[in-house]
DNA sequence: GTGGTCTAGACCACC
DNA sequence: GTGGTCTAGACCACG
């Protein structure tokens, strides 16, 4: 899995490396149970702060999208139907379908963008 | 339109006033052409400060959703198609659908939600 | 010669209608002597404020641009070589060349722009 | 690079900032990639406040003529040819021209102050 | 240490 | 009365 970040976002560089996370298992390119890359290694090959990574692993964890064991490391590991934040991630989710909206199209559109992006990464 | 704001919220109350004015012309609540609180009327109104709403203004003003005439104020007036911020708003869609699609959410429910959140506020 | 007005514009009305007249006179649009419409006259044609036609005549006066009669109202009168501002012009002039030059445009492009400028209106 | 404010001025600050910051980098004296000061820093030693320095800032990233890096702090960083604003540049330089007519320069004169701003420190 | 956000209060330009 | 600008001082998120 590629990692990529823009140093210029004003979306923190941990939230940027928990979507891509977030984005990859639900794409299918983490598997469940698969092994995260260690703190440090990630860090360097990305040139991000160490700190930086920890803080999105903690937060994936809180969320429930992965474990961490002390001798295995990250592991992804969601709980199917547990993860919350469903109403953070609804009004997220009407803000986007609003400015699509705004933006001229159609709700056939708008439901084929959705549609399309669920099924990414599903082959 | 009810403005409610979030002052635990990590996003910025600026930023909640312009979601919320985003969400409103989009459902229909914030005609075309509607005349906008002034400034400083909607900050007291919210107990926010003038300052942060004008900032809100000038986003919104700047995103193309708003025009402000110096004789009448601020006026909805976003103009169909010419909204831009396609790119980032897909890339916040997918990872809504992402964290759906984790939380257990088949296509199916998926879209009947995008599809709601569509017609909502249209009749 | 056609006044156009760009309510949304943050350049206020007043400033937009003594630049349109500058313009005018030097495209020879605006005849020395020629006599300009009255205060409430061109308010009423415009849809602005008779004040802020006001304000533009007394600002283009103090410019030396035109001189105001009481009898015969306004009339275009700059003195050749008598109008100052000359230092804020050229301020001006070198923020505007700023930035030509920083979109990419090459000195010979620049001085094309400048020249037919100039010579704008001139037959 | 040195900074002046005109504090009486009616160009606000922070345009008074940007302006300056363009010129600078037109003239290059600010090279591509070079690090700008501060936005603490700058306000202090240019005895403005930092949220009309954090303004220019924002503006002139918002032009394209900078980038702020998190990691780096702001950036000269203007891509050749992507930065917009030829409409309102070429209205202004209008004016400008007008005026310089008006004050009694021939076309020659204009053209010869016109080459030798963007000649200006090019050595 | 950096920029981003927010507040309270003030002044001014514009219409 | 409207929005725009500026200040001083504070807090927080980020890296």
């Amino acid at each position: 899995m590629l990692l990529q970040f823009d140093f210029k976002s004003s979306v923190p560089l941990y939230m940027q490396l928990r979507n891509q996370i977030v984005n990859g298992i639900a794409a299918g390119e983490l598997k469940f149970g698969e092994k995260l890359p260690s703190v440090r290694g990630l860090a360097e090959e990305s040139g991000i702060n160490a700190m930086t990574v920890s803080k999105a692993y903690q937060l994936l964890r809180q969320e429930g999208y992965i474990v961490t064991d002390r001798r295995r490391g990250a592991q992804v590991c969601w709980e199917k139907g547990a993860t919350e934040a469903a109403e953070d991630t609804v009004q997220n989710l009407r803000l986007c379908i609003s400015e699509l909206r705004l933006s001229g199209m159609s709700r056939e559109e708008v439901l084929k963008i959705c549609s399309s992006l669920y099924e990414e990464g599903k082959a």
